[in-house]
DNA sequence: TCAATATATATGCAACTGCATATAATTGGT
DNA sequence: ACCAATTATATGCAGTTGCATATATATTGA
């Protein structure tokens, strides 16, 4: 027999969607407005600027990012149209490449966290003070795996 | 001159996704793996549920969830597709109609609801005490408008 | 060495989403 | 009563995703 979660359980989870759900609209919005490039491309040009010109394997990205390996593959096969990234032939294993940011790629990237950071702000900073954010932060990493 | 989000804020912000998807992931897993039909139907059928043989306006319904007025449309669409909820005639406004629960989705609900509350556990009651999940939930409040 | 298995990445298809706009009915002002 | 503006809902289209599977290369064990 299962055991019913508890009312705070359910309200937990309830305000995770909906804060997640506000958080991603505000975010996105401003994305929108600044006329830039989905969301989803600022984290991968973030990680492979990390690495500058060595870049990353594609199961590399796919681990520090939040997405699934086809949803990477065709995510990068759009940045890589936008010239954003390059995906380079990989001498050690014929089967993948080395994905590496280009210069205009990290051109766009920070433009995109100019909008991104203020976006954070609006959502979570205006919001939260540091502690608060430190304690939510301490919180929602016990429901990461 | 804008400011810059503080190192706390930004990893709230982190952790609000990484944590979000990861639950969300858990559930949705769980819904498949009992070949249910999927988590966004769930509310709708429980909205429509509380108001039983009543039933609730397009637009009531999409003031209480989380879904775009088209989304709402085309979601209602394919459940109704499924013969789990009915969109009746309205003869107080020729536009729309009432949108109400059927007997078959009350069944379904019910059978989605041991699931979705199992899920539930498994992505926060087994990793958060009840005074945890207040803490998050009072949080998470002030992220929502 | 070679077949079996595992790994890295891509893709056809169907489902879902956003955006803009369409359609239809209601309301408000004159 | 009439027309303009507003509200409720739907839809064409293009873009995005999940799922299952394909393709190609690498690795392992006999």
């Amino acid at each position: 027999m299962n055991k019913k979660p508890s009312d705070e359980v359910v309200m937990a989870w309830v305000y995770l969607l909906k804060a997640q759900n506000a958080a991603m609209g505000h975010v996105e919005a401003m994305f929108k407005k600044g006329g830039l490039p989905p969301f989803s491309w600022y984290d991968v040009l973030w990680e492979l600027e990390k690495e500058d010109a060595v870049g990353l394997r594609q199961f590399q990205l796919e681990e520090r990012l939040l997405v699934s390996q086809y949803g990477l593959s065709r995510l990068l096969t759009r940045i890589e149209k936008a010239e954003y990234v390059e995906r380079l032939p990989c001498s050690e294993d014929g089967r993948g490449h080395r994905v590496v940011i280009t210069r205009p790629g990290k051109k766009i990237r920070a433009k995109m966290w100019e909008v991104y950071s203020q976006a954070i702000n609006t959502a979570v900073g205006d919001r939260l003070s540091d502690k608060q954010c430190e304690q939510l932060k301490r919180l929602l990493a016990n429901l990461v795996d």
